[in-house]
DNA sequence: AATGAATGAGACTTCATTCAT
DNA sequence: GATGAATGAAGTCTCATTCAT
């Protein structure tokens, strides 16, 4: 007689992993960190407290799939540093990069400062990634004369946070791509020694 | 003869209030923000858990207590750059600034973090005068021809939270005082079109 | 074979409900509202402090839920006067109400004056409903002839307070039914204007 | 050289005793019995929490104190139903009686539930107290003819919470003194056997 | 696989009471 | 006599986690 009254229990394991991560990332931005409880979580993947447990040992477990999660989706729209520079050079090469980062921060601003910043954590893991990604390139590129540069980590590493920074003062102000871009461009080029 | 061992209790306010202040700035650094309980705050004061609330209203209300005398110990440091520039000019005291701010991180990183990052506030409101305050300097070296930039804004705040992620892993680094000068400032002369 | 000593973990919810009532009213009946703690319901119940908040939001919920339950057992109880007189007349009606009255009382006399009295109540909701039903009731034997009084509503009050005030301290010196019937009755058949 | 500043330290104790108690009847009456605290008492009282202390040597106590002042001063008012009858005959020396409560009741209704029904004491020795004079008062008026009644102690038990009943409603429905009087007095009449 | 009732440690907070000043 | 800072036991409530169904 019942039977399809609720929907698609069973789903296979790693579909309803997936749900409860997205669950969770919603119900820690939504509440806060500290706030949001299991309970919560399972109410917004539609399930029931115990099934979260099914999945993950325990809360911390959540967050640090969480965490990996959000990290390998990073690293693999942001990883393109490291490919060879193409036609335009390693100048051309760096304009794209910003672009692409804008674009990655303005989806997970919140999320990422949530997973690794108001957590406990010690480490930015996915952002000292994408900074190893750019001392490599800043190395690469003053090797092959394209910048002129010191300190080729420290001079990344600078980069890295004051382009960050401004990107989401940016964000914050709702000032477009655009404006971001030509805002940061010159000082990137200046710290590079390019032409702006 | 008896007595010197237990001794202070009744401590005039204020007095009490600041020594509650010092023990919750060292627990919650110690156990980390959601693992320090009051009792914890308490024991490290030396008083009963009932004391704490005699002075704070709560355990949120420490916080926002803890967050604000250490904004106004920041402020009192690092106004200098509102002063007028001295015989070395705007240069020169950047590079002063450069070393303030060195000292002072050096003493309160961890304290900093923790109560403007890892809680789930949604300014850092320390920094942001700071970077008034730079942005301010920038602009008037601007017009008095000391600085060459586009955009003293975009490039003061870049430069702000370049530096202050250069400063945080030299301090994570061990590096010297002296290391951490060297590397900066060739950057921020860059960025503000002077001499090194 | 084995298992057969803590049984009855997981109730339906509504016996467990029903259980936490019947243990908080023993329990603030043998302390005393004031001292009475979540702790001692949840011993009472043979639970765990945490279950009881699964079926009550807070203590003061728990209160409540226990004096509606009280009430609507005591209109099912002793709402009769409304019913139309039978081959005896209002005179006898209100005689099987006399010792209705004094069977419930009888089995709940401290509960009543726990939660309608020493809890800081404005109103003795179902006190109040009795004693709408008994205005009625000698209104409506007034207008029959049944009865003669000047002022129904007084009447009915008095009568009301009156012989409940007898009933407990009937109940208080351990007199019986009898006993109080017959002390009672002849006071009422006065007020009503009706032989004794 | 200073002195004046806080008005009246150090009164003599039975003045201060008195202060706290006229502080303390006040603060449990707006707050509630349970939500009163000590500190508040003293607040109230112009004093400090400490001070309390000199005078009661805990919370109970001074509840009990208050307690007996009330029923000391109900009974200096009450205690008339003693005095031999005038010229009118116990008659006339009831319907007094009724005024006189009504006066008494009206200025501390809310006082004597709070500290003889919320709190949680088994009897309310000043209502019993009266309730023993005015069995006498029936008694002896039966014995000299005045009344007809059957059973004096429950014909004066009866009268009393019928009345008390009736005058609690007509002070909350702000009904008037003499409408009071016109409502009760036939019901004390009828039960006395005495023309109304 | 999924459920959700049950658990119980432990957090925050209150407040009657004490006592050095 | 008066103060009020300090105490600490005790209470309410939360929530990660377990496990019988």
């Amino acid at each position: 007689m019942a039977g399809a009254v609720r929907t698609r229990r069973r789903e296979p394991p790693e579909v309803r992993r997936e749900q409860l991560l997205d669950a969770a990332g919603q119900v820690f931005l939504d509440r806060g960190l500290a706030q949001a409880t299991i309970a919560d979580v399972a109410e917004a993947a539609g399930l029931a407290k115990g099934t979260v447990y099914l999945y993950f040992d325990s809360r911390s477990a959540l967050l640090t799939a969480l965490r990996a999660r959000y990290t390998s989706q990073l690293l693999a729209q942001s990883g393109r540093l490291d490919a060879p520079p193409g036609r335009g050079g390693r100048r051309q090469q760096l304009r794209s990069f910003l672009g692409e980062m804008y674009d990655f921060c303005a989806g997970n601003q919140r999320l990422h400062h949530l997973l690794f910043h108001a957590a406990e954590v010690s480490e930015d893991e996915p952002l000292e990634r994408v900074r190893a990604d750019l001392v490599r390139f800043v190395t690469r590129g003053a090797e092959a004369g394209e910048f002129t540069v010191d300190d080729p980590e420290a001079t990344a590493s600078f980069l890295l946070d004051g382009l960050h920074g401004l990107l989401l003062r940016s964000l914050h102000a709702n000032r477009s791509r655009r404006a971001f871009l030509n805002a940061v461009w010159p000082l990137c080029a200046s710290l590079l020694g390019v032409a702006p």
